[in-house]
DNA sequence: CACCAGGCAAGCC
DNA sequence: GGCTTGCATGGT
Protein backbone atom coordinates (compact mmCIF):
# COMPACT_ATOMS: atom_id res chain seq x y z
CA UNK A 1 0.00 0.00 0.00
CA UNK A 2 1.22 3.26 -0.60
CA UNK A 3 0.37 6.76 0.90
CA UNK A 4 -0.15 10.04 -1.06
CA UNK A 5 -1.07 13.14 0.18
CA UNK A 6 -3.28 15.05 -2.53
CA UNK A 7 -4.85 18.02 -2.99
CA UNK A 8 -8.47 16.45 -2.57
CA UNK A 9 -7.30 13.95 0.61
CA UNK A 10 -5.15 11.33 1.61
CA UNK A 11 -4.96 8.35 -1.08
CA UNK A 12 -4.45 5.18 -0.37
CA UNK A 13 -2.99 3.00 -3.60
CA UNK A 14 -2.24 -0.65 -4.23
CA UNK A 15 -4.70 -1.75 -1.44
CA UNK A 16 -5.40 -5.13 -1.13
CA UNK A 17 -8.04 -7.06 0.21
CA UNK A 18 -10.70 -3.70 0.75
CA UNK A 19 -14.00 -3.06 -0.30
CA UNK A 20 -15.63 -0.41 1.01
CA UNK A 21 -19.26 -2.39 0.80
CA UNK A 22 -18.21 -5.76 2.12
CA UNK A 23 -16.68 -4.31 4.97
CA UNK A 24 -19.66 -1.53 6.13
CA UNK A 25 -22.02 -3.62 5.00
CA UNK A 26 -21.49 -6.84 6.46
CA UNK A 27 -23.03 -6.18 9.90
CA UNK A 28 -20.14 -5.44 11.97
CA UNK A 29 -20.80 -1.51 12.21
CA UNK A 30 -23.64 0.92 12.01
CA UNK A 31 -22.37 4.19 11.81
CA UNK A 32 -21.10 3.93 7.93
CA UNK A 33 -23.56 5.92 5.46
CA UNK A 34 -23.78 5.36 1.96
CA UNK A 35 -23.79 9.33 0.12
CA UNK A 36 -22.93 8.57 -3.65
CA UNK A 37 -21.83 4.60 -5.21
CA UNK A 38 -18.63 3.80 -3.56
CA UNK A 39 -18.31 6.38 -1.74
CA UNK A 40 -19.36 6.51 2.32
CA UNK A 41 -19.42 8.90 5.46
CA UNK A 42 -18.70 7.55 8.89
CA UNK A 43 -18.17 8.60 12.34
CA UNK A 44 -15.99 7.25 14.84
CA UNK A 45 -13.90 8.07 18.12
CA UNK A 46 -15.33 11.19 17.31
CA UNK A 47 -13.95 11.71 13.68
CA UNK A 48 -15.95 12.13 10.51
CA UNK A 49 -14.54 10.36 7.42
CA UNK A 50 -15.65 10.81 3.84
CA UNK A 51 -14.39 7.51 1.86
CA UNK A 52 -14.12 6.87 -1.69
CA UNK A 53 -13.20 3.87 -3.98
CA UNK A 54 -12.20 4.85 -7.14
CA UNK A 55 -9.77 3.60 -10.03
CA UNK A 56 -6.67 4.57 -8.39
CA UNK A 57 -7.21 3.71 -4.93
CA UNK A 58 -9.31 5.09 -1.79
CA UNK A 59 -9.35 8.41 -1.76
CA UNK A 60 -10.02 9.51 2.04
CA UNK A 61 -11.65 13.20 2.77
CA UNK A 62 -11.67 15.19 6.08
CA UNK A 63 -8.28 13.64 7.85
CA UNK A 64 -4.74 13.85 7.68
CA UNK A 65 -1.80 11.79 7.42
CA UNK A 66 -1.25 12.29 11.14
CA UNK A 67 -4.55 11.10 11.65
CA UNK A 68 -4.35 8.18 9.64
CA UNK A 69 -1.59 7.45 11.29
CA UNK A 70 -2.90 7.73 14.44
CA UNK A 71 -6.60 6.31 14.49
CA UNK A 72 -7.68 5.11 10.83
CA UNK A 73 -4.84 3.22 9.98
CA UNK A 74 -5.46 0.92 12.98
CA UNK A 75 -8.97 1.08 12.81
CA UNK A 76 -9.49 -0.19 9.31
CA UNK A 77 -6.31 -3.05 10.63
CA UNK A 78 -4.13 -2.26 8.26
CA UNK A 79 -1.69 -4.03 10.45
CA UNK A 80 -3.52 -6.84 10.00
CA UNK A 81 -1.96 -9.90 7.07
CA UNK A 82 -5.24 -10.65 5.31
CA UNK A 83 -3.59 -12.31 2.88
CA UNK A 84 -2.03 -15.07 5.47
CA UNK A 85 -5.41 -15.49 6.99
CA UNK A 86 -7.08 -15.77 3.92
CA UNK A 87 -4.49 -18.43 2.79
CA UNK A 88 -5.46 -20.36 6.09
CA UNK A 89 -9.17 -20.04 5.57
CA UNK A 90 -8.99 -20.74 2.21
CA UNK A 91 -8.64 -25.08 3.31
CA UNK A 92 -12.21 -24.93 4.29
CA UNK A 93 -14.46 -25.26 0.94
CA UNK A 94 -17.38 -23.10 2.17
CA UNK A 95 -14.85 -20.12 3.27
CA UNK A 96 -12.90 -20.41 -0.07
CA UNK A 97 -16.71 -19.67 -1.76
CA UNK A 98 -18.09 -17.24 0.67
CA UNK A 99 -14.26 -15.37 0.77
CA UNK A 100 -14.70 -14.98 -3.39
CA UNK A 101 -17.51 -13.08 -2.63
CA UNK A 102 -17.04 -11.52 0.30
CA UNK A 103 -12.93 -11.10 -0.43
CA UNK A 104 -12.55 -6.83 0.70
CA UNK A 105 -14.26 -7.28 3.88
CA UNK A 106 -11.86 -6.11 6.71
CA UNK A 107 -12.35 -6.09 10.83
CA UNK A 108 -12.75 -2.98 12.24
CA UNK A 109 -11.31 -2.02 15.94
CA UNK A 110 -14.11 0.26 17.19
CA UNK A 111 -14.73 1.56 20.05
CA UNK A 112 -15.52 -0.66 22.94
CA UNK A 113 -18.41 1.40 24.75
CA UNK A 114 -19.72 1.83 21.33
CA UNK A 115 -19.62 -1.81 20.80
CA UNK A 116 -21.58 -2.51 23.87
CA UNK A 117 -24.53 -0.46 23.53
CA UNK A 118 -24.46 -1.11 19.58
CA UNK A 119 -24.74 -4.76 20.41
CA UNK A 120 -27.05 -4.49 23.14
CA UNK A 121 -29.65 -3.04 20.62
CA UNK A 122 -28.69 -5.35 17.68
CA UNK A 123 -30.35 -8.24 19.58
CA UNK A 124 -33.91 -9.61 18.02
CA UNK A 125 -33.46 -6.32 16.02
CA UNK A 126 -32.75 -5.61 11.62
CA UNK A 127 -29.95 -4.01 10.63
CA UNK A 128 -31.44 -0.86 9.15
CA UNK A 129 -33.27 -0.71 12.61
CA UNK A 130 -30.56 -0.62 14.73
CA UNK A 131 -28.79 1.78 12.98
CA UNK A 132 -31.78 4.48 12.57
CA UNK A 133 -31.81 3.57 16.62
CA UNK A 134 -28.16 4.12 16.98
CA UNK A 135 -28.31 7.49 15.09
CA UNK A 136 -31.39 8.78 17.35
CA UNK A 137 -29.20 8.08 20.01
CA UNK A 138 -26.14 9.85 19.13
CA UNK A 139 -28.42 12.49 18.49
CA UNK A 140 -29.69 12.71 21.87
CA UNK A 141 -26.84 12.14 23.82
CA UNK A 142 -23.76 12.64 21.23
CA UNK A 143 -21.61 15.82 20.58
CA UNK A 144 -22.12 17.70 17.39
CA UNK A 145 -19.49 17.80 14.21
CA UNK A 146 -19.71 19.85 10.73
CA UNK A 147 -18.44 18.88 7.91
CA UNK A 148 -19.03 20.86 4.47
CA UNK A 149 -22.03 22.20 6.48
CA UNK A 150 -23.65 18.96 7.53
CA UNK A 151 -24.43 17.86 11.11
CA UNK A 152 -23.39 14.85 12.13
CA UNK A 153 -23.22 13.17 16.05
CA UNK A 154 -20.36 11.75 17.75
CA UNK A 155 -21.30 8.57 19.78
CA UNK A 156 -21.81 9.22 23.49
CA UNK A 157 -19.15 7.99 25.25
CA UNK A 158 -20.31 6.40 28.60
CA UNK A 159 -19.44 9.87 30.84
CA UNK A 160 -22.37 11.28 28.10
CA UNK A 161 -24.68 8.60 29.04
CA UNK A 162 -24.03 7.72 32.34
CA UNK A 163 -27.16 8.29 35.28
CA UNK A 164 -29.94 7.74 32.16
CA UNK A 165 -33.46 6.20 32.85
CA UNK A 166 -35.63 4.25 31.01
CA UNK A 167 -37.44 7.17 29.74
CA UNK A 168 -35.06 9.29 28.54
CA UNK A 169 -34.49 6.49 25.90
CA UNK A 170 -37.74 6.58 24.91
CA UNK A 171 -37.35 9.08 21.99
CA UNK A 172 -35.38 5.56 20.53
CA UNK A 173 -38.44 3.02 20.81
CA UNK A 174 -35.85 0.55 21.60
CA UNK A 175 -38.68 -1.41 23.82
CA UNK A 176 -37.14 -4.21 26.71
CA UNK A 177 -33.73 -3.27 25.69
CA UNK A 178 -34.51 0.23 27.67
CA UNK A 179 -33.26 -1.28 30.59
CA UNK A 180 -30.13 -3.46 29.73
CA UNK A 181 -28.86 -0.09 28.11
CA UNK A 182 -29.21 1.49 31.34
CA UNK A 183 -28.27 -0.79 33.51
CA UNK A 184 -25.17 -1.63 31.80
CA UNK A 185 -24.36 1.91 31.29
CA UNK A 186 -25.02 3.12 35.10
CA UNK A 187 -22.90 -0.17 36.26
CA UNK A 188 -20.09 0.75 34.21
CA UNK A 189 -20.46 4.55 35.17
CA UNK A 190 -20.14 3.23 38.68
CA UNK A 191 -17.19 1.18 38.05
CA UNK A 192 -14.49 2.99 36.27
CA UNK A 193 -12.28 0.03 36.40
CA UNK A 194 -14.63 -2.31 34.60
CA UNK A 195 -13.97 -1.67 31.21
CA UNK A 196 -9.81 -0.93 31.62
CA UNK A 197 -9.64 -4.40 33.72
CA UNK A 198 -11.28 -6.49 30.53
CA UNK A 199 -9.31 -4.59 28.04
CA UNK A 200 -6.14 -6.58 29.64
CA UNK A 201 -7.73 -9.61 30.71
CA UNK A 202 -7.54 -12.47 28.57
CA UNK A 203 -10.28 -13.47 26.32
CA UNK A 204 -12.00 -16.07 28.47
CA UNK A 205 -11.91 -13.57 31.52
CA UNK A 206 -13.32 -10.83 29.90
CA UNK A 207 -16.40 -12.77 28.39
CA UNK A 208 -16.89 -14.01 31.35
CA UNK A 209 -16.63 -10.27 32.55
CA UNK A 210 -19.20 -9.27 29.63
CA UNK A 211 -21.60 -11.91 30.13
CA UNK A 212 -21.92 -10.69 33.65
CA UNK A 213 -23.63 -7.78 32.03
CA UNK A 214 -27.39 -7.11 31.83
CA UNK A 215 -28.46 -7.89 28.15
CA UNK A 216 -25.03 -9.34 27.57
CA UNK A 217 -25.49 -12.95 26.66
CA UNK A 218 -23.14 -15.67 24.70
CA UNK A 219 -23.80 -14.37 21.28
CA UNK A 220 -23.25 -10.21 21.94
CA UNK A 221 -20.37 -10.64 24.49
CA UNK A 222 -18.89 -12.47 21.08
CA UNK A 223 -19.71 -9.56 19.21
CA UNK A 224 -18.42 -6.73 21.72
CA UNK A 225 -15.12 -9.67 21.98
CA UNK A 226 -14.58 -9.82 18.24
CA UNK A 227 -15.63 -6.10 16.98
CA UNK A 228 -14.73 -3.99 20.50
CA UNK A 229 -11.82 -5.97 21.70
CA UNK A 230 -9.95 -7.21 18.52
CA UNK A 231 -10.54 -10.81 19.72
CA UNK A 232 -10.60 -12.50 16.48
CA UNK A 233 -10.93 -15.68 17.30
CA UNK A 234 -14.46 -15.01 18.92
CA UNK A 235 -17.05 -16.59 17.12
CA UNK A 236 -20.71 -15.41 17.31
CA UNK A 237 -23.60 -17.26 16.33
CA UNK A 238 -26.31 -15.50 14.92
CA UNK A 239 -29.49 -16.43 13.24
CA UNK A 240 -27.68 -16.23 9.70
CA UNK A 241 -24.25 -17.76 10.62
CA UNK A 242 -26.43 -20.80 12.24
CA UNK A 243 -28.38 -20.91 9.23
CA UNK A 244 -25.33 -21.38 6.77
CA UNK A 245 -23.03 -23.34 9.01
CA UNK A 246 -26.04 -26.22 9.39
CA UNK A 247 -26.69 -25.83 5.51
CA UNK A 248 -23.21 -25.85 5.16
CA UNK A 249 -21.54 -28.54 7.72
CA UNK A 250 -24.38 -30.36 9.58
CA UNK A 251 -26.83 -31.39 6.20
CA UNK A 252 -29.30 -29.13 7.16
CA UNK A 253 -30.45 -30.49 10.26
CA UNK A 254 -30.99 -28.29 13.26
CA UNK A 255 -27.66 -27.93 15.40
CA UNK A 256 -27.29 -26.55 18.67
CA UNK A 257 -25.21 -23.68 19.40
CA UNK A 258 -22.64 -25.20 21.36
CA UNK A 259 -22.40 -27.92 18.44
CA UNK A 260 -21.46 -25.15 16.23
CA UNK A 261 -19.58 -23.23 18.34
CA UNK A 262 -17.60 -26.36 18.90
CA UNK A 263 -17.15 -27.20 15.52
CA UNK A 264 -16.29 -23.48 14.50
CA UNK A 265 -13.45 -23.49 17.33
CA UNK A 266 -12.21 -26.92 16.23
CA UNK A 267 -12.17 -25.74 12.31
CA UNK A 268 -11.28 -22.18 12.18
CA UNK A 269 -9.73 -21.93 15.66
CA UNK A 270 -7.75 -18.54 16.14
CA UNK A 271 -9.48 -17.28 12.84
CA UNK A 272 -12.64 -17.73 14.08
CA UNK A 273 -14.01 -14.15 14.06
CA UNK A 274 -12.76 -13.51 9.83
CA UNK A 275 -14.81 -16.91 9.39
CA UNK A 276 -17.86 -16.00 10.84
CA UNK A 277 -17.56 -12.37 8.87
CA UNK A 278 -17.41 -14.04 5.75
CA UNK A 279 -20.35 -16.32 6.20
CA UNK A 280 -22.48 -13.84 7.79
CA UNK A 281 -22.31 -11.60 4.58
CA UNK A 282 -22.32 -14.29 2.07
CA UNK A 283 -25.75 -15.79 3.79
CA UNK A 284 -27.35 -12.13 4.41
CA UNK A 285 -26.31 -11.31 1.05
CA UNK A 286 -27.22 -14.60 -1.06
CA UNK A 287 -30.64 -15.26 1.66
CA UNK A 288 -29.18 -18.66 3.00
C1' DC B 1 -53.16 -11.63 10.21
C1' DA B 2 -48.61 -14.25 11.14
C1' DC B 3 -43.76 -14.21 11.11
C1' DC B 4 -39.09 -12.35 11.47
C1' DA B 5 -34.99 -9.48 12.97
C1' DG B 6 -26.88 -9.95 14.52
C1' DG B 7 -31.02 -12.76 21.73
C1' DC B 8 -31.72 -12.38 26.46
C1' DA B 9 -33.53 -13.09 31.25
C1' DA B 10 -36.38 -15.59 33.97
C1' DG B 11 -38.80 -19.48 35.04
C1' DC B 12 -39.33 -24.20 34.58
C1' DC B 13 -37.69 -29.23 35.07
C1' DG C 1 -27.26 -28.18 33.73
C1' DG C 2 -30.52 -27.67 29.31
C1' DC C 3 -35.07 -26.25 27.41
C1' DT C 4 -39.14 -22.99 26.92
C1' DT C 5 -41.39 -18.55 27.03
C1' DG C 6 -42.28 -13.52 27.05
C1' DC C 7 -40.50 -9.56 25.37
C1' DA C 8 -41.01 -3.95 22.28
C1' DT C 9 -40.89 -2.39 17.87
C1' DG C 10 -41.33 -2.06 12.93
C1' DG C 11 -41.21 -4.26 8.45
C1' DT C 12 -43.05 -7.82 5.12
Amino acid sequence: MEIINTSKGILLSHVKNFQLEHTFLCGQCFRWNLIEPHRYIGIAQGNVLDICEQEDGFLLRNTSLELWEKFWKSYFSFDIDYNQIKQKLRQDAVLKQAMQYGYGIRILRQDFFETIVSFLISQSNNIPRIKSIIETLCRCFGKKITYRTNTYYTFPTLEDMAGIAPQDLAPLRVGYRDRYICQTVNLLAENPSFLTDIVQADTKTAKEQLLSLCGVGDKVANCILLFGLSRFEAFPIDVWVRRIMEHYYFHDRKTSLNSIAKFAQEQYGEYGGYAQQYLFYYARENAI
